[in-house]
DNA sequence: TTTTGTGGTTGACGTGGATCAACGAGGCCC
DNA sequence: GGGCCTCGTTGATCCACGTCAACCACAAAA
């Protein structure tokens, strides 16, 4: 129930250093949690959204605790006990799945204010990895208050629905993506993207730095990195964007989206 | 609520015909609606699965009708107000969704018991297409009343949860198998899955008659239908399978098992 | 019965992206 | 500073699948 007690579920090599913050935040955390959601910045993005102000008061109840994921570290893995969502508060994620022989699918990459672990509900197990791209924090939502809170708050039961039926109608986009366009497309999709979801968290729609390597990008958009990389390079020599390793800069938007339309076929 | 109010929703060519279809079923329909899904045979595989007795009874004030698809006719286009869910009584539907310039990516094929619209509630309107592959009937399911009853009757709740969930891990399977597989791949999990869920439903595992064509399959899988037809045809030569036409007969199902592991690559 | 249409199969050929390989750039530790 | 390691770029070559085209099977209509 508080820091200390999920500590040990935070794989950590330098684990001294760790303990240390934890010390440092706790006193904070248990004050602020108090209000977790009626005083969150996120708000609009996040559960929370088109919710009235009394809701979202009760809403405060519901994240118990908050958890901090170091880059590279699991927040769960596939065949993990399901037992609560998360909230992104800070810093990034990739969710993926793997096959047997060691091919990676990435499935997504989520922001802050994006829920983690849906995919935990149908069997009680998680079915995928999730995996912290920077240092992050996440808000836990113990799953088994959130469909007993949510049978009391019609806002939070209707807002929770929207957000699993966004999940699915995302997931079509990436299918189709996957299954009808050709990489020029699919990379154009991609940052159209990621700089919709900047714009909506308040950062810049032209400018942003991209959290995933190539590789990364590569296995969530079908591709080998090496084609990512050759589809940046023809934008950049294209005029569309100017490419520094991760940094983007988008210098023609309208550009990028006329690539997505009436392209000859795909796949 | 009756049979006739639902019937200029369904567009019909030869509708005198269909008129008659109406008017015969109209009794009949009321009487059983009245227990519709304590009554209902596929209970396991609905949404009622898992719910207790009791709650099963409460289910049936929940669905109002039901409506009969003609093959090639739409459940529901994207665009359209989303105002119920659908569980598929008998029949069978595609999903897709359509870009500007005319491509189509098949986002899921469902079977009996099977739940459709759930992409709808994101944004109150439908984002993909659901079109019959055979003459087909639906219980509708009208969403406010689901999200309410949902509110009084756990099961209900849980259930609801994991049938969404369970949409966002089988649309992630997808993604993996369209952005890892090559095309025997694709094609050898699809005929498994297709007869894992024939299985479900009480026919032969082995030996079922697909209802959609080469073209719609490879929509679905991102193959082009010739490639289809050929992976089908290597898997004959190769003693996996008997086909013919949409006739499929599985002859070697732990050799289409084979085919998923351990591949050199995909894209 | 022939006709017409839709869906499926098969072959020949072209190509987009994978593969293999070399090299460059930035970050981190010593 | 220098070595190491990860990540990214770029070039040369290959091949799985797309494309184009001919033909076949079956069903419904004439």
């Amino acid at each position: 129930m508080t820091w200390i007690n999920e500590a040990p579920r935070i794989p950590c090599r330098d684990g001294a250093v760790f303990i240390v913050q934890i010390k440092a935040t706790v006193p904070i955390s248990i004050a602020s949690l108090k209000a977790a959601c009626s005083q969150c910045n996120l708000q609009e993005l996040c559960l929370p959204f088109g919710m009235t102000e009394n809701e979202i008061d009760r809403l405060d109840e519901l994240v118990g605790t908050r958890r901090k994921i170091k880059r590279q570290q699991h927040l769960y893995r596939a065949g993990d006990l399901f037992e609560a969502i998360y909230a992104i508060r800070a810093g990034s994620f990739k969710t993926d799945v793997l096959l047997e022989d060691g091919r990676e699918q990435v499935t997504g990459f989520q922001m802050t204010g994006e829920i983690l672990g849906l995919d935990g509900i149908s069997t009680e197990f998680h079915t995928c990895n999730a995996i912290a791209l920077e240092d992050s924090e996440v808000c836990v939502i113990p799953y088994g208050k959130l469909e007993e809170l949510s049978r009391q708050v019609e806002g939070l039961q209707h807002q929770f629905h929207k957000v699993m039926s966004r999940e699915i109608v995302r997931d079509h986009g990436v299918m189709m993506l996957l299954g009808s366009m050709r990489a020029e497309e699919r990379l154009a999709a991609f940052l159209l993207n990621m700089s919709q979801r900047f714009t909506a968290r308040g950062f810049s729609a032209a400018e942003f730095h991209l959290r995933m390597t190539r590789e990364e990008i590569g296995s969530y958009l079908g591709l080998k990195l090496e084609t990512v990389s050759r589809a940046f390079s023809r934008f950049q020599e294209d005029g569309l964007v100017a490419v520094q390793q991760k940094h983007i800069r988008i210098l023609d938007i309208a550009g990028l989206r006329k690539l997505l339309q009436h392209q000859p076929s795909g796949g």
